[in-house]
DNA sequence: CATTCGTGGCT
DNA sequence: TAGCCAAGAAT
């Protein structure tokens, strides 16, 4: 083990300065990354983009952060409003973490956004990447941000692989603890850096290793781009599922300034059994309440 | 460790 | 066109 590690230091070493020197004329203009963002905006925006593509964020975190633009406005008010003003984004469960988590701060930390990594992975909402990226981006710290998009350019610059396994596993959180440079500031920077490199250029389907500011220093590309050949990475389905279904039981409810009558759900899902079991996992997942014998709305 | 949980753009 | 993919968390 010993020697692999000190190859990868090695490399980090080749690699820090054309990343840092790549991101500084490349690097996307977010709002979240601009010198005015406020912790709870940076918070905000790593909520949003679990899984979800930064296009998609931007218009619906600029409104959320204009209506709500502390952690107490938000928690002021009813968690269906947060459903309601998440839109479209997806995964719906995220709106009502993001209510909860701000409840916590407004409760356990003074109304502002915690900085240490313990007190952010303790909110609801918040694991190992999300708490990672706050302590890092909002307020400088030095942490290990392992995202999808970091994880795929570790794996192809410094283990010559396409993708990273499903799971992070020890070996790989201990590699990207190796190449994290040592000062916080420097670290900060490096792990946005990094982040950026895979959302633009080190890609999923068709990485621009033409454009790449690393190309002559990665593996995978010295090795000749050989193809994944890991266990079948998981396709979810869509059509036909319950998820579907929740979703389009929701945006009726979300577009609706007041309680919807049951046979206007019924009209956005033909089969009667899966869509009384989707209405029941909305009810309990608290995304939906029960506001009379046979009409539904928002919390 | 494997599943579940939305949505829409892209190829 | 039917996948494939996007700054994960909770269970």
């Amino acid at each position: 083990m010993a020697i692999p590690v000190a190859r990868h230091n090695l490399r980090v070493t080749e690699l820090l300065d054309p990343v840092l020197d790549w991101y500084d004329a490349n690097a996307r203009d977010l709002p979240w990354r601009s010198a005015s963002a406020t912790p709870w905006s940076v918070m905000v925006s790593e909520f949003m983009l679990q899984q979800t593509p930064v296009s998609r964020v931007l218009p619906v975190h600029e409104a959320w952060l204009e209506r709500w633009p502390t952690p107490a406005d938000l928690a002021a008010e009813p968690t269906g409003e947060a459903v309601r003003a998440w839109g479209r984004l997806g995964y719906p469960r995220r709106a009502l973490r993001l209510h909860a988590a701000a409840a916590a701060i407004v409760a356990d930390h003074g109304g502002e956004v915690p900085d240490s990594y313990d007190d952010l992975i303790a909110l609801p909402g918040v694991g190992d990447y999300t708490a990672a990226a706050i302590a890092t981006f909002a307020y400088g710290k030095r942490h290990v941000v392992l995202d999808t998009n970091v994880r795929r350019v570790f794996a192809r610059t410094l283990s010559g692989v396409e993708f990273p396994s499903q799971s992070v596993n020890k070996a790989e959180r201990e590699l990207a603890a190796n190449v994290l440079p040592h000062d916080e500031p420097t670290a900060a920077t490096w792990s946005v850096a990094v982040m950026e490199l895979g959302a633009l250029i080190c890609t999923a389907a068709k990485p621009s290793c033409s454009r790449c500011p690393v190309a002559d220093l990665c593996a995978w590309r010295a090795a000749g781009h050989p193809a994944y050949d890991g266990p079948p990475r998981k396709v979810q389905t869509w059509a036909g599922t319950d998820r579907q279904c929740r979703g389009r039981l929701l945006a009726v409810l979300r577009d609706a300034d007041s309680p919807v009558h049951r046979t206007r759900l019924d009209a956005v899902w033909p089969d009667e059994t899966q869509r009384d079991r989707a209405l029941a996992s909305l009810l309990k997942d608290a995304l939906v309440v029960k506001t009379g014998p046979e009409t539904y709305a928002l919390p």
